[in-house]
RNA sequence: GCUCCAGUAGCUCAGUGGAUAGAGCAACCGCCUUCUAAGCGGUCGGUCACAGGUUCGAGCCCUGUCUGGAGCGCCA
């Protein structure tokens, strides 16, 4: 709907052609946002890069163009600056009609996609029988928002928990479970595994001490590959304990995911290993088979292989990714599969993803994406720990940080001198505490690492989750202030855009559309962060010098609707974030 | 040794081949009898790691170097 540069794109092609002929239809015009105000909204830099192919200098190329621009409805009349740049400002009219679409659509404007993808988002993926913990955050939150952006834009959209709940570890889990916990496995419900990391620190500690533990978890791990039913049992319980453990993290976090562990493609190796096998890909090397990648080395400068089957018979991850990515093609229907870990999984994907092509599992329009991310890193630049140098579990870095939430709200109601409720201290620190953890790591280039630091998260300016809360509530204080309601808003007054900051506003909100088609490509959600921090840096500048209540008609109603939009767009906005906002705070 | 990622203001970070590289924090100076000052305005702050190259134009692309991080055969 809005989709303002798509508009004036096809304006300059049409101009590109009828200016130099049918030879330049197509030609990307190189239309971008202006680099600076003083420039207009947008300019066309496309009259440089022809200089050479036309043999004249882009200045003479610029005017061409315009002269066969027709822009009139939406621009004021173009300029032409500097080595042959073409500037476009938007005209008010345009941006009032613009601006009353979207707040007539509940959408603000935003058309589904028209090529909808089936997609699948892969991530989160914490291990059995251990807790969550920092390690979890990023792609927990990273992956929840790329779902959601994509969700919102009408793709059709698997969110896949790749659990680790399989593989030889689980030889030293049973055991100890059925030593420990007997009664487990003939009770109902008997067993509550109040920590899971206890739990597996005592096995492991097992494991590594005791030989027999070690003989016993071995020939657990045969029995559990072969089914024997009292080991599933046991394995059985292990798992649902572990999802109650996550499904309580993400309910705080409110995150909606399907769990398909790694025990899902159990029956499905034998098949790859064939497979390969009969494809010709497959090498015995020091007993294990495998296939030789091209373009990766060992130290020795030789061709490195992937292990799809260990010499002991058994299999590996890169069995499992293999199994998992023709399931997704081939099951799943997936056109785009998304994975969310951590950046140095790279090289195991890019190897993954070489032998599933070569066996011809990725037909050619399915996308594999590694959407990688940085550390956790503590304030000291290194890996992120509890004061004892434990991981940190994620449960308690989400306590904690709703724990300071509620000390900045009870110290400024003090200081206000407010009273407010049990329950409406209790949700707004929920809120601003898990809002301020997610805000802080989606606004970072996720390729970098990244730095946590409870302070500045929850830092009431700034780049921060509490910033933006603040606009969306400071809003609705207006709307409560004027007993405005927003829905029945404005019908019988036009929108008019005179002053300077009402123009800067409207514009960036109308250019929400772009920012979501950015991320809906490059999968960068701090993309969004900025866009709607500078939204609220503008509303904030607009709500200063621009009185709304007090303003006389139409500018009253006017100025509401700007409000009113900026508000939508910043719940909306915040929603593809996973962050939900506060009506007062 | 090889592969991948990063290097931008004192700190934390944005930056889509385009015009004079931007925010926030910190520091300093202003603005509340006016819709929530959790706000707004201003000042200070730069060898975009370094050296070449491509281009009309490079923080961005290419090559090399340096520094930091991650990974590199039977864990995931």
């Amino acid at each position: 709907m809005n989709a303002i540069i798509a508009q004036l794109k096809d304006c300059f092609e049409q101009a590109l052609v009828a200016a130099f002929g049918s030879e330049f239809a197509g030609t990307d015009p190189i239309l971008v946002p202006a680099s600076n105000p003083k420039f207009g909204d947008y300019q066309c830099n496309v009259a440089m890069s022809l200089s050479k192919r036309l043999g004249k200098n882009p200045r003479e190329i610029a005017a061409a163009i315009v002269e066969h621009l027709n822009v009139d409805d939406l621009c004021e009349p173009p300029s032409i600056a500097g080595a042959g740049f073409i500037n476009l400002t938007l005209k008010p009219a345009y941006l009032e009609a613009q601006l009353r679409q979207m707040q007539t659509d509940s959408r603000l404007g935003i058309a589904p996609t028209k090529y909808p993808k089936r997609t699948i988002v892969d991530f989160s993926s914490p291990n059995i029988a251990k807790e969550m913990h920092v390690g979890h955050l990023r792609s927990t939150i990273i992956g929840d928002s790329i779902a959601r952006v994509l969700e919102f834009l009408g793709h059709d959209v698997l969110r896949i928990n790749h659990l680790g709940d399989w593989g030889t570890q689980f030889g030293m889990l049973i055991t100890h479970l059925k030593q420990a916990y007997p009664e487990a496995l003939t009770t109902a419900n008997a067993l509550a595994l109040g920590d899971l990391t206890t739990f597996y620190k005592q096995a492991k500690q097992r494991f590594d001490e005791d030989e027999a533990f070690r003989e016993t978890s071995r020939l657990e791990v045969v029995a559990l590959q072969a089914g024997n039913p009292e080991t599933l049992k046991a394995w059985h319980l292990l798992c649902e304990q572990s999802f109650l453990a996550f499904q309580e993290i993400y309910e705080l976090l409110n995150i909606k995911i399907t769990n398909r562990g790694e025990s899902f493609y159990n029956p499905l190796l034998a098949g790859v290993v064939e497979d390969l096998a009969k494809l010709g890909l497959l090498v015995e090397d020091q007993g294990a088979q495998c296939v030789f990648l091209e373009g990766f080395t060992n130290k020795e400068g030789d061709p490195l292989p992937l292990i799809i089957q260990k010499s002991d018979g058994g299999y590996n991850y890169a069995t499992t990714d293999l199994a998992a990515i023709r399931y997704r093609t081939q099951q799943d229907q997936a056109e785009r599969i998304i994975y969310v870990t951590d950046a140095g999984q790279a090289n195991h994907f890019m190897q993954v993803w070489q032998v599933a092509r070569r066996a011809g599992w990725v037909p050619e329009n399915v996308e594999l994406v590694h959407v990688p991310f940085g550390l956790v890193q503590g304030e000291d630049g290194k890996k992120f720990k509890t004061r004892s140098g434990d991981t940190v579990r994620l449960r308690d870095l989400l306590d904690e940080a709703v724990s300071r939430a509620r000390q900045d709200l009870e110290t400024r109601l003090e200081a206000e001198n407010r009273q407010e409720t049990e329950e409406f201290k209790a949700h707004a620190a929920d809120v601003v505490g898990i809002s301020a953890v997610k805000y802080a790591d989606l606004s970072q280039n996720r390729t970098s690492n990244y730095i946590f630091s409870y302070d500045k998260m929850l830092a009431l300016q700034g780049n921060t989750a509490p910033y933006m809360l603040y606009v969306y509530a400071r809003i609705n204080g207006i709307r409560r202030k004027g007993d405005i309601d927003f829905e029945q808003l404005g019908a019988n007054y036009p929108i008019v855009l005179q002053e300077e900051l009402e123009l800067t506003l409207a514009k960036h909100l109308l250019g929400f559309d772009e920012i979501l088609s950015a991320v809906e490509a490059d999968l960068m959600p701090n993309r969004l962060c900025q866009y709607l921090f500078e939204l609220s840096q503008k509303f904030n500048q607009f709500y200063d010098r621009c009185p709304i209540l007090q303003a006389a008609e139409p500018q009253r109603t006017s100025r509401l609707i700007l409000a009113d939009l900026t508000a939508r767009t910043v719940k909306l906005g915040l929603s593809l974030l996973g962050i939900a906002v506060l009506e007062r705070m």
